[in-house]
DNA sequence: ACAGTATTCAATTGATTACTTGAATATTAC
DNA sequence: GTAATATTCAAGTAATCAATTGAATACTGT
């Protein structure tokens, strides 16, 4: 290989390296996994992932640079979203491959998901038929924002932080399946939970809207 | 958020900071990218990347800890392989990405592949209309063990180092096509350089063989 | 102008990473 | 057993990275 080429290489695998850089850290993952559910400000993500704020606005400055996220100011307020909506599909995917290929992953969902809830959840495919007949109450428990930028079609919101509130305009005649953020987050596991505490049939689906945006890769 | 659930969490993003980690050198995106066209050895990995063997032998050993290599011993020959097929389809979405939001990454496509070969590229829907019309030459100029684990069906190989002993066997009565690794390979370029020098009829795709097997994400 | 709130910046510290060099190991052929 | 070949390992060095702390900046409401 002639040195232009070979420089040439160095320089565009150094480009894509810059991705692989911003997603190496397990802090810049969980906020791009939350920025895949909808815009937030820092004081959003400080709250979701318990970090400090200047560590928050560090990460970011870093996805900026490597030009994942983009922001708008909005009063004091600085809005992050994801720049191109081919992150959450990389984030999906590299998700799927750790769970394909990490023991430790398998170990984690199995560890606390699935003692939680000992019931299988729905699948999509499940959903769908349900749905088209009327049979299942659908609720969203992610914050009512993230419902509000994008949400499973015909899904009511209904955070779960505020459920315990809501209980009584729930309709009981038929089952509800809970969803939330995807296969790692607790919210639909807790929402299931707290709906049988109250005699209410519920169960969950494990994917979230992305999941149901996504066109499926097989 | 209990926490419970923050080490949770915790611990399932530093599991996928495992594979973001694995990916955020511009070595190792180079290395998965060869092994994506076919298992290799060390030697032909150093031989490719023009790196010491003992530093490819270190990015393998990080790439094995990730789990997203495996290899076998065939004598004294570690023969290393992706262990996955979506890590092959990760790599194409990280290089996609990166053509979108990186204005660097677009800036080394012009400067050098469009350079070269000022012709448009024949696109890969006007590649099938062709072949089913047998109206094209297809050729793969990859490293014949490339073709051997996977090539465009109806493709005849004749890898880029080789082709100028074997212009005779070329049928050119109709236009040749050749591709090679994909959007980042100059093989492809420099075997139509070669061809019309010598009066042959040749354009080229861009993409490979992962681009043929994959189905579409839009 | 000032106080409050939200965010970013800069410096420091400790940890991690990439490459090189030289040694060690594994396998094969004779 | 020995030499050759292929590969891996270990240590050193320089560079990079992550989190914290404290300061600085930006914006709004009064």
């Amino acid at each position: 290989m002639d040195s232009d080429t070979r420089a040439w290489k160095d320089a565009i695998y150094g480009q894509f390296g810059r991705i692989g850089k911003a997603l190496s850290s397990p802090r810049r993952l969980e906020i791009l996994d939350l920025l895949s559910q909808g815009p937030k400000n820092v004081e959003t993500l400080v709250l979701e992932t318990e970090m400090s704020v200047a560590n928050v606005s560090q990460h970011l400055q870093t996805l900026l640079q490597a030009r994942l996220v983009q922001f708008e100011k909005q009063g004091t307020y600085a809005v992050y979203q994801l720049s191109n909506a081919k992150i959450s599909a990389l984030l999906l995917l590299i998700q799927e491959l750790g769970e394909d290929i990490l023991a430790e992953v398998r170990l984690l969902r199995d560890e606390f998901l699935l003692n939680r809830d000992s019931f299988e959840p729905l699948t999509l495919d499940e959903l769908k038929a349900r749905m088209d007949m009327d049979e299942v109450y659908l609720i969203d428990v992610r914050p009512k924002e993230e419902f509000e930028y994008g949400h499973i079609p015909g899904a009511f919101s209904i955070p779960v932080k505020e459920l315990a509130d809501h209980l009584s305009s729930i309709d009981t005649n038929r089952p509800v399946v809970a969803y939330c953020r995807g296969r790692y987050c607790m919210y639909a596991v807790e929402a299931v939970e707290m709906l049988r505490e109250h005699g209410i049939h519920a169960i969950r689906i494990d994917e979230g809207v992305r999941e149901w945006n996504q066109e499926p890769i097989h």
